[in-house]
DNA sequence: CATACGTGGAA
DNA sequence: TTTCCAAGTAT
């Protein structure tokens, strides 16, 4: 296998081509500037960074329009009441995200000025930026020289030079040998060109080989093992967990608590819930004595490491205020817009469903 | 280094 | 249906 210092002579070719290949294939996304020309907001970098961890493009896309209307730059975000923001970022996923989302935002403005660092050490140091995003942000935004490295990277790189070290043992390999290849100019492009590359050609299964801009210089290729690569741990199974939800009503409006920061669906709206989690069942509790009746069905939620079975209870009896958890009476006929995350929103639409039929 | 942390689409 | 996994970060 070539070396680092080896590989660094065909850098030139392999961001060459790229770059060509980028120019004429570049996707056009709504944070993106087209190939070759002054780089976007470095807000709309950010915050689309961020929105893109471990999500997909076409789930993005919708949350990026919004924020970008309601919050437009950093000032609006960093002024904004945490609870609105954290309920147009429900159904993304990942809500640590969208709490140090707030906590960057509230940072650039009252420690930097109102402006992000230029530089990946710099960005490195801000909430909810690790080495990845300040490496796309400092080189999408600001043109600096950084190794970006996502998923999309890992593979095209583990392939491009064969390194068959699994992950994550091989990512400090796969991290020097990105920057080995990472031009100083256009850094950028040459960054969103490796990630469009392995989010269409150099795909996980069927990579296409034959019409892959840097088939010429990919080793794996070479020795048709570009399928296999990179290799992986396996997965740990998921334990299965149950839950029960309670469904609080009265004149047409439903009892909402908000969780805890940390942990599951952390800071997010919810059902009062009896504190399942990931390591065990709910204690199938309810906040107070009542005739809780079950609701008809349960809703199944497949969390990053658990899988959630939750069953709901509900009672409209007359409540007493004082024995309800700390919470907000939300209106029925606007539970879209609580913010709920997925698992609640399932839930709320089966306890709606059900009293219709009654 | 391992684990916690969402969601929805694809195969 | 099951499994994989996507522009990762924090601890």
């Amino acid at each position: 296998m070539a070396s680092v210092q080896q590989r660094a002579q065909y850098s030139g070719d392999i961001a060459s081509a790229l770059l060509a290949y980028y120019g004429r294939n570049a996707r056009d996304l709504p944070w993106r500037s087209p190939p070759g020309t002054p780089p976007p907001d470095p807000y709309q970098v950010w915050l689309s960074e961020v929105m893109l961890q471990q999500t997909t493009v076409a789930a993005v896309i919708g949350y990026f329009e919004n924020f970008t209307r309601r919050w437009p730059d950093f000032a609006s975000l960093a002024a904004a009441e945490d609870a609105d923001v954290m309920a147009a970022w429900a159904g993304l996923g990942y809500y640590s995200r969208v709490r140090n989302l707030l906590k960057c935002a509230r940072a650039v403005v009252s420690d930097h000025g109102g402006a992000l660092p230029r530089t990946a050490a710099g960005l490195a140091k801000l909430p909810g930026i690790g080495p990845y995003t300040a490496a796309a942000i400092a080189a999408i935004a600001f043109n600096e020289r950084a190794a970006v490295v996502d998923a999309n990277v890992e593979r095209v790189v583990a392939r491009l030079f064969a390194i068959e070290t699994p992950l994550p043992a091989a990512k400090v390999e796969i991290r020097a040998a990105t920057d080995a290849i990472t031009p100083a100019r256009r850094p950028g492009d040459f960054a969103q060109a490796m990630m469009d590359l392995g989010a269409s050609l150099c795909s996980v299964r069927n990579p296409q080989c034959l019409i892959c801009p840097l088939q010429a210089d990919c080793a794996a290729q070479k020795a048709g093992m570009a399928e296999t690569l990179p290799r992986k741990a396996a997965k740990k199974a998921k334990p299965d967990r149950a839950g029960t939800a309670w469904w609080i009503e009265r004149d047409d409006h439903v009892w909402l608590v908000r969780r805890p920061d940390r942990g599951m669906l952390g800071g997010m709206r919810g059902l009062p819930d009896d504190r399942w989690n990931a390591r065990a069942d709910g204690d199938s509790q309810p906040p107070f004595a009542a005739d809780w009746k079950a609701v008809a069905g349960e809703v199944v939620h497949v969390f990053t490491h658990f899988r959630l079975t939750l069953r709901l209870a509900a009672t409209a009896a007359p409540i007493d205020e004082n024995s309800l958890p700390p919470g907000e009476w939300w209106p029925l006929k606007s539970l879209d817009s609580a913010g709920l995350p997925t698992l609640f929103s399932k839930a709320a639409k089966l306890a709606v469903r059900a009293s219709r039929k009654v």
